[in-house]
DNA sequence: GATCCTCGAGTTCC
DNA sequence: CTCGAGGATC
């Protein structure tokens, strides 16, 4: 008797497969990420690899997925749009591994030479093939299940960058070329048209939505019925490929075709290059890997092909794919987890924030355990639950985030987090009760210096880099300074001696010293990090210093009145309110006088005794990347000391960005706007020389 | 009153 | 880095 558990498995594998392939291909509306269907459909591969018996006619493993959706008519491939073998290992030995099926294939010795590829993007589109006949378009179809389509002409035509008629004698002699490409949506159109899609919804337009990803919106545009509706909804396409030629002579190299597109006047990507062997594959594929979230659209990995023709006819095709090309995936950015349960953490300014514990996942790179959650309002917007399966991404920057939770997976007892039920009102942290203040989204604890998470994060605040700068007091110390009752306000720092931090585990003599060492230099600072160092409401940094500018002296600041406060730079009623209400407390006051007994001390009006030179005056800049020899907080302190400003966003007051290694979008915006971008060389010719440490 | 610009605050991982 | 919101500007 053969076991059941394989055949009840494949079936509901092939069931769910069915499922999900159908929402992607013909609702474009798909509930879990590609990495989670393809781990599914390679999970019945193996199954149906070790139970042959097991395998049927219609599994999605024996065919092309897709279907023909109503409304479009359908066109018949005259060549069928196959798909590419897909290589799911993205480090180096999955471009290794191509190359060496190709050579034996090809019955290459090892003493052959390097085989030549043109290894290309992998676009994250639709394919689309155009048929051109004497150098017309007359047809564009989708490639459906590859061998019949869906007619998209009346879309693809308003896409401006699509040929109506193709260049060159040539073209338009050839009775028939048709070309393949990709039709895709660039990240700002994307977001652009989502902006839009949101504007109309807030408006009470009906039957509109905002896409998930560019994929989605481009698959969703071009299938429009509406072509009024598709022309504002910007496209773009890349040519890669051919379908039915009559009548022209086909170039004998895939990076020919790629020549003879551009002439025709198709759009040709340019990141494509020719490449040496496997070495060559890799380097493009860590190339592009590095490169992956400057470009200007969504990619999920590289293909290569083989680059001459005559070698792609000898290995011809394994069943529905060539055997000499192959796509390439970069790791995934999306995984689907388990959402564990949902912790509560207390910031500084009491605020409770939401934090996802997640089963660890690996994505984009690293292991992800947590991801915020931000506020009730997210999670009620994005319906998530504890013991839901859930997709993390982790974008163009460094922080997941819970995209949405995959409904269907949700176990039946799953309920709807209800952050004050589930602390019952008290701050997990103190017990003090929490509030919400009328129209606010956030839910904050009233315990004030009296929680011990706030107490925390007060005192690091303090000590922080940009504030009082006091080197050895990190996270964990803070912790145990508190928990054993040791400091309970910011002036019991500076009472700590060797004897009573003797009392810690895990500190010795040396890291006690260091500590006290680190207080002590502390104690040298400038009014600006001293007020910045208080933690007031809405007094960040730049307000810190403004004031510092301002007043001058500290009495000055305690003194002012609100009417005296709104006076200074960008401070208006909210922020003067909030500053005369915290050196009104008897309590803050006292804390300040017993700080600056303890020694801290500062030039008093400073800045007229900065005779240092100020080239920069009156210009502003911002910073993105990292930098070869100066960290981002050097560069911004020298910046400044030159009398320049230094922003963290690009906007049209801008005078310079300096870009660094990886820089992101903002040298993107930058070269919008047409600002000038320095690099840190440029830069370190600007500045005057350091001072001397 | 609307729009643009900037600042503050919160956040992850190694 | 991104969001939300305070402040400035038209």
């Amino acid at each position: 008797m053969p076991d059941k558990a394989p055949i009840r498995r494949a079936a509901a594998l092939r069931e769910q497969l069915q499922h999900h392939a159908n929402l992607y291909y013909t609702l474009d509306a798909p509930q879990i990420p590609d990495a989670e269907y393809d781990r599914l459909f390679q999970e019945l591969q193996a199954i149906e690899a070790a139970h042959p018996e097991l395998q049927t006619q219609d599994s999605p493993t024996q065919r092309v997925i897709g279907a023909v959706l109503d409304g479009l008519a359908p066109v018949r491939h005259q060549v069928p749009m196959l798909s590419i073998h897909t290589e799911t290992d993205t480090t180096p030995t999955g471009a290794e591994k191509f190359d060496a099926r190709v050579r034996k294939a090809l019955a290459l010795g090892v003493d052959a030479p390097a085989l030549a590829y043109n290894a290309e993007l992998k676009f994250d589109g639709l394919a689309i093939n155009l048929r051109y006949e004497r150098g017309e378009l007359v047809q564009a179809a989708t490639r459906g299940d590859g061998e019949t389509g869906e007619d998209v002409t009346h879309t693809v035509r308003m896409i401006s960058t699509v040929p109506k008629r193709l260049r060159g004698a040539v073209a338009v002699q050839a009775a028939v070329i048709e070309v393949r490409g990709e039709v895709f949506m660039r990240r700002d159109d994307f977001e652009a048209l989502n902006e839009r899609q949101r504007k109309l919804i807030e408006g009470g337009a009906k039957g509109e939505k905002t896409f998930v990803n560019p994929r989605n919106a481009a698959a969703g545009v071009v299938r429009q019925l509406d072509a009024g509706k598709a022309a504002k909804r910007p496209l773009s396409f890349f040519a890669y490929a051919l379908g039915e030629v009559v009548g022209w002579a086909v170039p004998g190299t895939q990076h020919g075709l790629g020549a003879a597109f551009r002439k025709m006047g198709l759009p040709v990507n340019d990141d494509s290059q020719v490449v040496q062997g496997p070495e060559g594959l890799v380097r493009f594929h860590e190339a592009i890997a590095a490169r992956r979230d400057a470009l200007p659209f969504d990619i999920d990995g590289v293909v290569y092909k083989l680059d001459d023709r005559a070698q792609q006819e000898q290995l011809g095709f394994k069943s529905r794919e060539p055997r000499w090309a192959v796509a390439h995936k970069s790791p995934a950015q999306e995984q689907t987890t388990l959402l564990q349960d949902i912790d509560v953490q207390v910031g500084r300014t009491g605020k409770l924030t939401p934090v996802a514990k997640l089963l660890p996942v690996f994505v984009g790179g690293t292991t992800v355990s947590n991801a915020t959650l931000h506020n009730q309002d997210e999670i009620d917007r994005k319906d998530v639950r504890i013991n839901d399966t859930v997709i993390v991404r982790r974008a163009g920057d460094v922080i997941p985030e819970i995209v949405g939770t995959v409904i269907e997976k949700r176990p039946a007892d799953a309920q709807p987090f209800d952050l004050y039920k589930k602390l019952g009102g008290k701050c997990p942290v103190c017990g003090s009760e929490i509030t919400r203040e009328e129209g606010e989204v956030d839910w904050r604890c009233s315990g004030g210096l009296f929680c011990a998470a706030q107490r925390k994060q007060a005192i690091l605040h303090f000590a922080g880099r940009r504030a009082m700068d006091v080197e050895g007091l990190g996270d964990k110390l803070v912790d145990q300074l508190v928990e054993a009752g040791i400091v309970h306000t910011l002036p019991e720092l500076y009472q700590l001696g060797v004897a009573n931090l003797a009392a810690l585990e895990r500190m010795a003599e040396k890291s006690a010293q260091n500590l006290i060492d680190g207080l002590e230099k502390s104690k040298q600072t400038t009014l600006g990090r001293f007020l910045y160092a208080l933690g007031i409401r809405h007094v960040g940094e730049t307000t810190a210093k403004d004031l510092a500018k301002h007043f001058g002296q500290l009495d000055r600041v305690l003194i002012a009145t609100e009417p005296q406060l709104l006076e200074v730079n960008d401070v208006g009623p909210i922020v003067a309110h909030s500053i005369h209400t915290f050196f009104a407390q008897p309590h803050n006051r006292e804390i300040v006088e017993q700080l600056r007994a303890c020694g801290i001390t500062w030039k008093e009006d400073d800045g007229t005794a900065d005779t240092s030179p100020k080239p920069l005056l009156g210009q502003t800049f911002v910073l993105t990347g990292t930098f070869q020899t100066l960290s981002r907080d050097e560069a911004k302190d020298r910046i400044e000391a030159a009398g320049g400003k230094v922003s963290g966003s690009v906007s049209k007051k801008t005078h310079f960005v300096v870009a660094g290694a990886e820089a992101g979008s903002k040298l993107e915006k930058a070269t919008e706007l047409g600002i000038t971008v320095l690099d840190e060389a440029a830069l370190l010719a600007m500045l005057p020389a350091a001072d001397p440490p």
